[in-house]
RNA sequence: GCCGAAAUGGCGGAAUUGGCAGACGCGCCGGACUCAAAAUCCGGUCUGGCUCACACCAGGUGCCGGUUCGACCCCGGCUUUCGGCACCA
C-alpha cells in the first residue's frame, strides 16, 4: 500500500497536540536540555526552504535527545519588529501590526506542518508590548550603569527623499534604491550601548563555550583587540592636542605627517584659511563614500593638507597635519601618526603626495642606505631613532612607551576594533526608547512604573521626511517625570537586535509580568544547551546576546556568563547562487513538496542532501530517493502488522545460536545502531540516513530468512532510529507493528550490543612503494609477518615485489602494509 | 578591499580525520514483471588504454608547488563561489 502522507501526517500532528506530548515539564530540570533555533522574522514571503533546513534537522536532533531520555525544551517565536513591515506599510498602507500578525498566523500554520515538537505554551512575539516593555526596562538598567549614552553618529541620508536609509536601501553605487539620488552621511545624535566595556570578557569567555572555531575567530577579529600606545602630539601655535593610537610606538621617529579622519571635529579648527576651500571640498566628497569603500586597500589614496603642524613629542620635530579618508573616525582616536616607511597605507599616501619617507626600522641583512620599494612592516633593528638606535624593534615598543610616559606625552594603550552598539533607529516599527527631553531638565529617563511606552497605532506612513513617530504629536508631547513641565519623547526606536539579545530567557515564561523573565525557571533552564542558526549571525546577533547576557549576570538576573553553550550553524540553502530572501525574489516555497511527498520525506531529503553545516544551491533532484526509502520502511511495517504482540523480541541475541542470515542481520542492525548514534549526536544526518539505507538494503536480502522474533527485534530498532528523522512515519510504523503509545512518550536505549560489533577478520590494504596493489584478509590484530605472508602469497601483489630488493616495510596494524622496493 | 568558509563522477555527496577515493542516493544504460503504463525488483555506471570478455595497466579529489613510505586530508602560493562587514534580520 502507498504511504499516504496527506492522511497520516495530520493524524499524528493532532495526536501529539491532543496528548500534549511536546509540553515540557519545566519543573523537572534534572536532565534538562534547552534546544533552540533562532526565531523567525515573519516576512510576507513566509517559510522558505532555508527555514525548513534550519528547523527540520534541529527538531530531529532534539527528538533524538528526547528519545535518549532528556527533558527537552524546544520553543519557537517571532522576531516581529523590523524594517520590511514598515516598508510594506509605506507601499500599501497596511499597518505593520496588521501585516505582521497576518504573517505570523500564516507561518504558524506552516510550522505546524513540519511537525516539530515546539512547546506552544512558550510562543512569543517581540512586537507585543508585554515583551518590548522589558527592552525598555533593560535600556533603563543600562542607562543607570552608564552603559547607555548618546553621541553623534552618521546615518545614510537621501537628500531627495529627506529620509534615513538602511544600508540595505543604499545601492552599491551609493544611490538611494527608491529614487536613485545620491546618499550622503549625515550626523545625528543617537543612543549607544557601551559594549566596548565588555570587550575583554567577550573575548576571554569564548573559551567557555562549545562553538565552531570559525565563529569564535570571527568574533575575535570583530572585537579586534590590539595593544600599543597612545601618543599625544601638540598642535604648533595652539593649545590643541592630537591623540593617536598606534600599535607601533617603536616607529615613532619615522613619523613624517599626521592624518585626521575628514569628519574629525578638529579639522574645522585646524584648517588654515588658505587651505579651507580644498579641505571643505574634500570633506564633502568623503560624505558620499561608504565605510567599505574607504577601507579598500586598492582604492587610490586621497587627502588634503590642513596647513597646520604638530610637534612629534619624541624628537620635537614639526610635521604637517593632513586629512585622508583612509582614516576612520570610528576606529581608535580618528587620527593616525603616519610612518610611511613602515606602514603600507601611509607609504602609498606619502608616495601620492610626495611626503618624506624615513627608515627607522632596519630589516635584518639590509643596509640603512637601501631605498624603500615597499613599506617594511615587520620587526627589525631601530635606526634614526636617537638613543634607541640599535635596539630591537620588539623591545623598542616598550622602551618608547616608557619614554612617552616619562615625558608625559603618551602611555601604553589597548585599542579595540569593536565599536559601541548604535541602537537608535529613525523608524516606527520597533521598541520606543524610554527617555524624554524636558525643556528644563534635559535628558530624563522614564521611571520604571511608566513602562511600557507603547507605540501609537494611528500613525501615517509616508515615503518622505520624518519618521511616523516624530510626526505624531500625541506621542511626542508628554510631561517631564521630574518637573511635570513639557517634554518631548525620543522619536527613535531600538535596533531589533535588542529584542533578540534576551528572548531565549523569556521563552521559559513568556507571559511573566513581574520581571523581564521568570528567574525561578531561567535559573534552572538557562543557559541554552544547543543553539542552531545561520552563519550570517556569527558576529552581530551572537555578540550582542553575549553582551546582554553578561550584563544581566552583573545585575544578578542570570547565573552563568554565557547564553549559548553549544552552537551549530546550518548551511545556507541558496537558490540561483544567492541566499533566499524576499527582496532578492528567489525564495523556494516548500509547500508544493509537502503536498506531493509529505513533510517527513521533505525533511528527510533536506537532511540527506548533504552535511547539515554545509548547505548548497537548491535542487529537488533526488527527493525521489528519500520518498522510496520512506515507502520501503512503510512496506516493511505493513508486512509485519501486529508482530510486536505476536512475536515478542528479546533484548539481545547470542550470535552462537543464530543462523548465517540471522547473524548477518543482527550484526548489521547493531553496526548501524553504533554508526547512527554517533552521526546523530554530531548532527550528521546525511550519513545517518545513508546508514539506514544500507541497512534497508541488507534487510531486503536477509530479513525474511530470520526467525520471527528477530524480525520483530529488527523492526523495533529500525522504527526507533527513524523516529527522530521522520516522526510521523515512525509513529505510523510503530502503530502498525502493534505499539499502543507514542514513540516519544518514553525513552529508548540506542546502545548497540557490543558482542555483535566484534569482528574476527579484517581486510588490509597492501601497497608496494606507495601504490595500491591489493588487499589481504587476516585475523584481527595480526602482526606484520602474518600480513606479509598473506601479501606475498597473493600473486597479484607478489609480482610487484618478486625480484626486487625490499628496502623498507611500513606496517600499521589492521590498516595498511606498505612494502618499499628498489627496482632490481 | 577586509574577516570567515567552500571546491571530490553527469548531479547531491561519502571517506573511521594521513592509510583500498567515489559509500548512500539521484540520473542514465540494460534486464525482469505488465496487454500497456505506474509502482517494484535485478544488474551496470570515474576517465583513458588494451581486450570478444574476464583480467590487466595508467591517470584521477579547482590550479601550481612542497612535506611524507603514503595526501581529498598537512604546509606555501593562486583561482572561483558563498556568508559577514556594524541601519536586512
Amino acid at each position: 500500500m502507498r504511504y499516504k502522507a496527506s492522511e497520516i501526517e495530520p493524524k499524528w500532528q493532532k495526536f501529539w497536540e491532543d496528548k500534549g506530548i511536546y509540553k515540557t515539564n519545566l519543573n523537572a530540570p534534572e536532565k534538562k536540555l534547552y534546544s533552540l533555533v533562532m526565531f523567525i522574522y515573519p516576512s510576507g514571503a513566509k517559510l522558505h526552504c532555508g527555514h525548513w533546513y534550519n528547523y527540520g534537522p534541529a527538531d530531529t536532533w532534539a527528538r533524538f535527545k528526547k528519545l535518549q531520555g532528556y527533558n527537552v525544551f524546544e520553543p519557537f517565536g517571532y522576531d516581529a519588529f523590523g524594517l520590511p513591515a514598515e516598508n510594506y506599510a509605506i507601499k500599501t498602507g497596511v499597518h505593520p501590526m496588521e501585516s505582521t500578525l497576518k504573517n505570523i498566523d500564516d507561518i504558524r500554520a506552516q510550522i505546524r506542518r513540519i511537525g516539530c515538537m515546539y512547546d506552544t505554551n512558550s510562543e512569543l512575539m517581540t512586537c507585543d508590548p508585554a515583551y518590548y516593555k522589558w527592552n525598555q526596562w533593560l535600556f533603563l538598567q543600562l542607562y543607570k550603569k552608564g552603559l547607555a549614552y548618546r553621541k553623534k553618529s552618521p546615518v545614510n541620508w537621501c537628500t531627495s527623499c529627506q529620509t534615513v536609509l538602511a544600508n540595505e536601501q543604499v545601492l552599491s553605487d551609493g544611490s538611494c534604491e527608491r529614487c536613485g539620488n545620491p546618499v550622503v552621511q549625515k550626523n545625528l545624535v543617537q543612543w549607544f550601548f557601551k559594549i566596548t566595556d565588555y570587550a575583554d570578557r567577550l573575548l576571554d569567555d569564548l573559551h567557555l563555550i562549545d562553538w565552531p572555531e570559525e565563529t569564535k575567530t570571527k568574533q575575535r577579529n570583530w572585537i579586534g583587540k590590539s595593544t600599543g600606545a597612545e601618543v599625544v602630539f601638540s598642535v604648533e601655535g595652539s593649545d590643541e592636542k592630537i591623540k593617536v593610537f598606534t600599535t607601533r610606538p617603536d616607529t615613532l621617529f619615522g613619523v613624517t605627517y599626521v592624518t585626521l579622519a575628514p569628519e574629525h571635529p578638529l579639522v574645522e579648527k585646524l584648517t588654515k584659511p588658505e587651505f579651507k576651500p580644498a579641505v571643505d571640498k574634500y570633506v564633502e566628497q568623503t560624505a558620499y563614500l561608504t565605510e567599505i569603500d574607504r577601507q579598500s586597500t586598492t582604492k587610490e589614496k586621497t587627502g588634503a593638507p590642513t596647513g597646520s603642524f604638530v610637534i612629534n613629542p619624541i624628537n620635537g620635530e614639526k610635521v604637517p597635519i593632513w586629512i585622508g579618508d583612509y582614516v576612520l573616525l570610528t576606529y581608535g582616536t580618528g587620527c593616525v601618526m603616519a610612518v610611511p616607511g613602515h606602514d603600507e597605507r601611509d607609504f602609498e599616501f606619502a608616495k601620492k603626495f610626495d611626503l618624506p619617507i624615513r627608515k627607522v626600522i632596519l630589516q635584518d641583512g639590509t643596509s640603512i642606505d637601501d631605498e624603500f620599494e615597499v613599506a617594511f612592516t615587520e620587526a627589525g633593528t631601530m635606526v634614526n631613532s636617537g638613543k634607541f638606535d640599535g635596539m630591537s624593534s620588539v623591545a623598542g615598543k616598550q622602551a618608547v612607551i616608557e619614554e612617552l610616559e616619562r615625558i608625559g606625552a603618551g602611555k601604553a594603550k589597548v585599542n579595540y576594533r569593536l565599536r559601541d552598539w548604535l541602537i537608535s533607529r529613525q523608524r516606527y516599527w520597533g521598541t520606543p526608547i524610554p527617555v524624554v527631553y524636558c525643556d528644563k531638565c534635559g535628558e530624563v529617563p522614564l521611571p520604571e512604573e511608566q513602562l511600557p511606552v507603547t507605540l501609537p497605532k494611528d500613525v501615517e506612513f509616508k515615503l518622505q521626511g520624518d519618521s511616523p513617530l516624530k510626526r505624531h504629536a500625541g506621542f511626542m508631547n508628554t510631561t517631564c517625570p521630574k518637573c511635570g513641565g513639557h517634554a518631548e519623547r525620543d522619536p527613535d526606536t531600538m535596533d531589533t537586535f535588542v529584542d533578540s539579545s534576551w528572548y531565549y530567557l523569556r521563552f521559559l515564561d513568556p507571559k511573566y509580568e513581574k520581571g523581564m523573565f521568570n528567574t525561578a525557571l531561567t535559573d534552572n533552564w538557562s543557559p541554552v544547551d544547543m543553539y542552531i542558526g545561520g552563519r550570517e549571525h556569527s558576529v552581530m546577533h551572537l555578540l550582542y546576546a553575549r553582551f546582554i547576557h553578561k550584563f544581566l549576570m552583573d545585575l544578578g538576573l542570570v547565573k552563568t556568563p554565557e547564553p549559548f553553550m553549544k552552537l551549530v550553524h546550518q548551511g545556507t540553502i541558496t537558490n540561483l547562487g544567492a541566499k533566499m530572501s524576499k527582496s532578492r525574489g528567489n525564495v523556494v516555497n516548500p509547500e508544493p513538496y509537502i503536498d506531493k511527498y509529505g513533510s517527513d520525506v521533505f525533511r528527510l531529503y533536506l537532511m540527506f542532501m548533504g552535511p547539515f553545516e554545509l548547505g548548497g544551491d537548491w535542487s529537488d533532484s533526488g527527493i525521489t530517493g528519500t520518498e522510496r526509502f520512506a515507502q520501503k520502511m512503510y512496506d516493511l511495517a505493513q508486512s509485519h502488522t501486529g508482530w510486536l504482540k505476536n512475536h515478542k523480541a528479546a533484548d539481545k541475541y547470542d550470535l552462537n545460536h543464530l543462523s548465517e542470515p540471522e547473524k548477518s542481520v543482527y550484526r548489521y542492525v547493531n553496526r548501524t545502531l553504533a554508526k547512527y548514534q554517533h552521526e546523530m549526536e554530531h548532527l550528521k544526518f546525511n550519513t545517518a540516513i545513508a546508514a539506514l539505507m544500507e541497512l534497508s538494503n541488507e534487510l531486503s536480502k536477509n530479513l525474511n530468512a530470520c526467525r520471527a522474533d528477530l524480525q520483530t527485534y529488527t523492526l523495533q530498532v529500525v522504527t526507533h532510529m527513524i523516529a527522530p528523522l521522520a516522526p510521523h512515519l515512525a509513529e505510523e510504523m510503530a502503530e502498525i507493528l502493534g505499539r499502543e503509545k507514542s514513540l516519544f512518550e518514553e525513552p529508548w536505549q540506542f546502545e548497540p550490543d557490543p558482542a555483535a560489533l566484534t569482528v574476527d577478520s579484517v581486510t588490509i590494504a597492501v601497497q608496494v612503494s606507495g601504490k595500491m596493489r591489493g588487499t589481504v584478509t587476516v585475523p584481527v590484530d595480526s602482526d606484520q609477518d602474518t600480513v606479509m605472508n598473506g601479501a606475498t602469497s597473493d600473486p597479484k601483489i607478489a609480482k610487484f615485489i618478486d625480484g626486487n630488493q625490499v628496502v623498507k616495510v611500513i606496517f600499521v596494524k589492521n590498516k595498511i602494509l606498505n612494502v618499499i622496493v628498489k627496482q632490481a
